[in-house]
RNA sequence: GCGCCUGUCGUCAAGCGGUUAAGACCUCGGAUUGUGGUUCCGAUAUGCAUGGGUUCGAAUCCCAUCAGGCGCCCCA
C-alpha cells in the first residue's frame, strides 16, 4: 500500500454528518443579516502582505508571527488571517464611499493563522463577520451588537455573555497609555518579560496578563486605580453612553470589562466581546469594535466603521448535532431498469430517493432502506405487472400498495 | 515559541515484560431465493505511530522522531 497523505496540522475535513450545521450557520447568516440590509461580500483569500501589515497592525501577534507569507513573481502574498482588512480593501478599490451610507457588508469564509492549534483553534477556522461603514454615530455600534446578538439567537444561543468596553479616540487613549507607564515605571522590574515588551509596543496589552506576579502588580490600589479611571474624553464617554443607552432600552444584557482589549490595532471607541462557558479556554465566539481610522490608513477617504467576526468552529461546537436527514424513500427492487425510472421520477417531481445499485438480495435491500429512509417503496414483479408501488413505513410496519400515479401524494404526506 | 499528556482495526477501546493482541460499534456475508429495524452465526490487526536501544523475550521499559490533545501566549 501507498503511504497515506495527512490532512495538514491545525485544519480539519468538514464531514458529510457535520456539514448539516455548516449549513444552518450560513443560512441563518443569510436570513438575519439580510434583514438589517446587509449584503454579502466575497474577497480573495489571499491578499499583498502589505495590507494586513498597515491594516491589522505590526504590533501586533496576527501579522508579527501568525501570517501565512509566500513570495510570487516578486510579491509578497499572505493568505488572509482576518477578513476585515480585506473587506476594507476592496470598499475602497471599488468606490464604495460613493454609495450611500450606512454601506453594510457580510462575509464567510476560511482564514489562516500559523499558530499551536487547540481545544478551538485551528491553523484554518472560519468565520462569519459583519462590517458597516460611513456611520460615527453610536447607533451603528447598538446595530451591529445586537445584529450579533440576534443573529446567535437564531441559532438557539440565548445565554452568551456580552463583554463591552470603549478605548476611546487616539488622543484620549495616548494619554491612558501614558498613564499607564508612568505608574507602572517603578514595577518595570518585576513585570514579566512578555510584559516588558508590551510596556514599550502596546501598554493597552498589559492589563489582561495572566501572570500571577503581574496580577499581583495590577492589584496594587494605586495602578488599579488608573486601570479603573475613565480617561476616555468628553466626545468618547458621550458616545459610549449612548451606545449603552440604546442597548439598555434594547434589552441586551452586556458588562463592562475595563480589561477588555482586542489584540487588533485599528480599534477605536467601542469594543466587544461575545462569550460562553462551554467552550474551554478559547471562550470567545465573537469580537468585533469600532474602527474609524482603518479606511484612511489603507488609503481611503476617512470613513468611520464597526463591525465584527465570529468564529464558526466555536459556533458549532455550541450547536447540538442536527440529525442525519432521511431519504423520502428507498426503492426495493429486483429490476434495476425499473428502479432507475421510477427514482428519477420521483427524483424529478422533488423527492429523495435512492435504490440499490448494486442489485443486492431483497432482505438486503430492505435493510438497507431501514437505515436510510423513512418508507421502503417495493417495486418487485408483482407490483410492475400491477403497476403498482408497495409503500412500507419503516417505523410503523405498515405496508400498503399504491397505482404508480399516486406515489407523490402518498410520499408528500410526510 | 514554551509546558504537560497521549498514540493498539474505520470508530471506541482491553492489555501494564512471556496472551493465539480481549471486547463493543460500524461494515460485509449467512440463517432468510419478496419483507427490514429484534435475534443467532461467521468474516475483518502476522499488527500495537515510525526508527533505534535494553532484554533470552517488548504493544508493554528507555531514547529520538512524527502525529494528536490540552494549557500558556494570542485570538474567532
Amino acid at each position: 500500500m501507498a503511504k497515506i497523505i495527512n490532512v495538514i496540522k491545525g485544519t480539519k475535513d468538514i464531514l458529510p454528518q457535520d456539514v448539516e450545521q455548516w449549513h444552518i450557520l450560513e443560512s441563518k447568516a443569510l436570513e438575519i443579516f439580510s434583514k438589517y440590509g446587509y449584503k454579502e461580500i466575497r474577497t480573495p483569500i489571499f491578499e499583498a502582505t502589505e495590507l494586513f501589515a498597515r491594516g491589522v497592525g505590526d504590533t501586533t501577534d496576527i501579522v508579527n508571527k501568525e501570517m501565512y507569507t509566500f513570495e510570487k513573481s516578486e510579491r509578497s502574498l499572505t493568505l488572509r488571517p482576518e477578513n476585515t482588512a480585506g473587506v476594507v480593501r476592496s470598499y475602497i478599490e471599488n468606490g464604495m464611499a460613493r454609495l450611500s451610507a450606512p454601506v453594510k457588508l457580510w462575509y464567510k469564509g476560511p482564514m489562516f493563522r500559523y499558530e499551536r492549534p487547540q481545544a478551538g483553534r485551528q491553523r484554518q477556522f472560519h468565520q462569519v463577520g459583519v462590517e458597516m461603514f460611513g456611520i460615527k454615530n453610536a447607533t451603528a455600534d447598538a446595530e451591529v451588537i445586537l445584529l450579533a446578538v440576534n443573529y446567535l439567537k437564531s441559532l438557539g444561543l440565548n445565554d452568551l455573555e456580552v463583554e463591552l468596553n470603549s478605548l476611546g479616540c487616539p488622543t484620549c487613549r495616548e494619554a491612558y497609555k501614558a498613564k499607564i507607564k508612568e505608574v507602572l515605571k517603578p514595577e518595570f522590574d518585576n513585570l514579566c518579560e512578555d510584559c516588558q515588551n508590551r510596556y514599550e509596543k502596546n501598554p493597552l496589552r498589559l492589563l489582561d496578563c495572566k501572570v500571577e506576579s503581574c496580577k499581583a502588580i495590577f492589584e496594587k490600589p494605586e495602578i488599579q486605580k488608573v486601570i479603573q479611571s475613565d480617561f476616555i474624553c468628553e466626545e468618547c464617554a458621550a458616545h459610549f453612553a449612548e451606545l449603552k443607552t440604546y442597548l439598555d432600552k434594547l434589552n441586551v444584557k452586556y458588562t463592562i470589562n475595563k480589561l477588555l482589549v482586542r489584540g487588533l490595532d485599528y480599534y477605536n471607541r467601542t469594543v466587544f466581546e461575545i462569550k460562553s462557558n462551554n467552550l474551554g479556554s478559547q471562550n470567545a465566539v465573537c469580537g468585533g469594535g469600532r474602527y474609524d481610522s482603518l479606511v484612511r490608513n489603507l488609503g481611503g477617504e476617512d470613513t468611520p466603521a464597526v463591525g465584527w467576526a465570529m468564529g464558526m468552529e466555536r459556533l458549532n461546537s455550541l450547536l447540538p448535532v442536527p440529525e442525519l436527514e432521511l431519504l423520502d424513500g428507498y426503492i426495493v427492487s429486483t429490476s434495476p431498469v425499473e428502479a432507475f425510472e421510477l427514482a428519477e421520477d420521483l427524483r424529478d417531481k422533488g423527492f429523495k430517493v435512492e435504490f440499490d445499485l448494486a442489485n443486492k438480495k431483497f432482505t438486503k435491500q430492505l435493510e438497507k432502506a431501514s437505515k436510510v429512509a423513512k418508507r421502503a417503496l417495493i417495486l418487485g414483479e408483482d407490483e410492475i405487472k400491477a403497476g403498482t408501488v408497495a409503500v412500507k413505513n419503516l417505523s410503523t410496519g405498515e405496508q400498503v400498495s399504491f397505482p404508480r400515479n399516486q406515489l407523490p401524494q402518498v410520499l408528500a404526506q410526510g
